[in-house]
RNA sequence: GGUCCGGUAGUUCAGCUGGUUAGAAUGCCGCCCUGUCACGGCGGAGGUCGCGGGUUCGAGUCCCGUCCGGACCGCCA
């Protein structure tokens, strides 16, 4: 790291006893100054670190922020600042002392512990990124992109950059739009992802590809989602499923391993129907098992099938009598949970954004006896049959939910990640990694009263209407469509889904076909998709691909649940910039000039 | 579209069932201090309690509305 210049020799975070003795010349900002009676000294940071200046000059020049630069000679220090990469030395300075620029009092502390909260730090976000914390997310996504460049660089993958300026298509989530002016009444769309593009891309034999993308979606925002975000991009021709899943699961290896320093293993599989029915979430966090156990599985069609149970019908407790499906999770070590622990899961399974209806427990005691909440209906000899379903032992918890097979696993997955928070089986610095795969091709929309009344009843596509099925279940596309599986698969890292792709349809018939499940007609699908069905009979090859979450894959590496702050100018909950304030109004002339007229109360 | 939490000094927060002059820490300013590095000591300035309305003898505190921020549900092929 050489980055002598006509200012400065050294940067803040370079000095050592080596250089003892030598003239130098640094720039920086001043980090704080703390005066002693005739000597004060002056912590002078930049990108690199703090070195530490000595100076018998007038202090009031070296208020906060200042922006600094100095000469003076480097030696060792009286008292050394075993803290610190230069704490060995600091600079003595002589008179040359060149103020570059002035600052204001910053409205918080530019230090790893800062007091400014986060609505003040997005605000004044050029200064949040002076300190420590985020400029080190920032170096780990420069490592994660340059990682992945080289993997893929190594694998004959070619970055081809595609167009942002698109055109708007039905399917999937909202799309950003940008007046024309040149075509009165006429939009692009920026791009959700390049999907298509990257298709194109494969019919025109480039073969491997990548690319490090922005994507935009108009939906609303979480801690997890931007309506601006980067893809890692990729698409490959002449491969099967197979091929994909090894590729980028050795990018995953390969990102882990020289960013993280970490060996995971290869990435185990899970069939989406094994991940809803023991995680009840098609994005398991497998950091702790605490498998789902059923105590009475659902009726396929009005069937019991081989290995399906009932261990509760018939006892007259209606809850469980009524329920489609009874099933639970075993925490252990939890059955010393107090009525008080008890009463807040039941809470929080009961809150409106979960919706259960209350929650049964039983407690494995140390004396082997187990003690429920429905000992009314259940004997001592039909609790140890459910503790043998799960498997559980003196000292653990078994916390059970009732009712439609959906709701009662969405309620219980939440309920699980809730149990492993608590229990402290959510570490931040492991890692679990897998593949889900073969998930439907289509989802029914079963005509949510919410909903359009167009669009209730339809099917549509569970990955998106390019997703191949697989060939064994192509015929039941025209019979039972619910249950064709899909060539599509999800990386899942801490129960986050990171990236998710599928081995793409190439056949033009086959499309066609898609869009006529998925409730198209013929003319709109040519109109919005014509020029990729076209592209197909000109010779496209077998391709497929995926697409992994940078901002996500950033947060997760960095121990962080939120991706603001792995990106250097983020959004905020509503959308909204709060430094530069945007979205913001434009002039009745720009308007004019995009022909769009604005509701007047709006302006 | 909906649910929940928050908004008090530059900043982060405390402020009880409504009751005298709204506090602390930190930052800022001044003075003292020659080995600090979370420096220390003494002193000082700093508030439309987000905004509007209501209840009350009296509102930072209770009620209604609204704005802003955060988390979540819906949504995100």
């Amino acid at each position: 790291m050489k980055l002598d210049t006509k200012l400065r020799t050294h940067t803040c975070g370079e000095l050592t006893a080596n250089d003892i003795g030598k003239t130098v010349s640094l720039c920086g900002w001043v980090q704080k100054a703390r005066k002693m009676g005739a000597i004060t000294f002056i912590d002078l940071r930049d990108r690199y670190g703090i070195t530490q200046l000595v100076s018998e000059n007038d202090p009031s020049v070296f208020t906060r922020e200042t922006v600094i630069q100095i000469r003076g000679h480097v030696q060792e220090r009286e008292s050394k600042n075993k803290n610190l990469p230069t704490g060995d030395i600091e600079v003595v300075l002589s008179n040359d002392i060149n103020i570059l620029n002035t600052s204001i009092t910053p409205p918080f502390t530019i230090e790893d512990e800062t007091d400014g909260g986060d609505e003040l730090r997005m605000k004044y976000r050029y200064l949040d990124l002076r300190r420590n914390v985020v400029r080190k997310n920032l170096e780990l996504r420069h490592r994660l992109a340059m990682e992945t460049r080289k993997y893929l660089d190594g694998l004959q993958f070619l970055e081809v950059e595609t167009p942002v300026l698109i055109k708007s298509t039905p399917e999937g989530a909202r799309d950003f739009v940008v007046p024309s002016r040149i075509h009165d009444g006429q939009f692009y769309a920026l791009p959700q992802s390049p999907q298509t593009f990257k298709q194109l891309l494969m019919v025109s034999g480039f073969d491997r590809y990548y690319q490090i993308v922005k994507c935009f979606r108009d939906e609303d925002l979480r801690a997890d989602r931007q309506p601006e975000f980067t893809q890692i991009d990729c698409e490959m021709s002449f491969v099967e499923q197979e091929d994909i899943l090894q590729t980028f699961e050795g990018m995953v290896r390969h990102l882990f391993k020289t960013v993280k320093g970490i060996d995971i293993p290869t990435l185990p599989r899970m069939s989406y129907a094994d991940a809803m029915k023991y995680y009840g979430n098609d994005k398991p966090d497998t950091r702790f098992k605490m498998k789902f156990v059923e105590l009475k599985s659902p009726l396929e069609g009005g069937v019991r099938r081989t290995g399906d149970v009932d261990l509760v019908s018939g006892k007259s407790f209606k809850v469980f009598d009524d329920a489609e499906l009874v099933v639970g999770i075993c925490a252990k070590g939890a059955a010393e949970y107090t009525r008080k622990q008890l009463d807040e899961l039941t809470d929080f399974v009961k809150r409106p954004q979960i919706g259960a209806t209350g929650l049964i427990y039983a407690r494995h005691n140390a004396d082997g006896t187990i003690k429920s909440s429905v000992d009314k209906f259940y004997n001592e000899e039909e609790l140890k049959k459910w503790s043998a379903a799960f498997s559980s032992q003196p000292g653990d918890l078994m916390l059970i939910l009732a009712g439609t097979a959906d709701k009662a696993r969405k309620a219980l997955s939440e309920l699980r990640l809730e149990m492993g928070t608590r229990l402290g089986l959510r570490d931040k610095n492991k890692f679990s990694c897998l593949w889900v795969i073969d998930f439907p091709l289509l989802e029914w929309n079963d005509g949510d009263p919410n909903l359009l009344a167009s669009l209730a009843g339809r099917w549509h596509a569970k990955h998106h209407p390019f997703t191949s099925p697989k060939p064994e279940d192509i015929e039941l596309l025209k019979t039972n469509p619910g249950e064709v599986r899909a060539n599509a698969y999800d990386v899942i890292i801490n129960g986050v889904e990171i990236g998710g792709g599928s081995i793409r349809i190439h056949n033009k018939d086959l499309q066609a076909q898609m869009f006529e499940i998925l409730g198209f007609s013929k003319e709109e699908a040519q109109n919005q998709f014509g020029f990729l069905m076209n592209a197909f009979e000109f010779g496209a090859p077998p391709h497929g691909g995926l697409a992994l979450g940078f901002d996500r894959l950033c947060s997760m590496f960095g121990g962080s649940d939120s991706i603001r702050d792995f990106i250097a100018f983020p959004k905020n909950n509503a959308g909204r910039d709060v430094m530069i304030d945007s979205p913001s109004a434009i002039s009745d002339e720009q308007l004019n000039e995009l022909h769009i007229l604005v509701k007047e109360s709006k302006k």
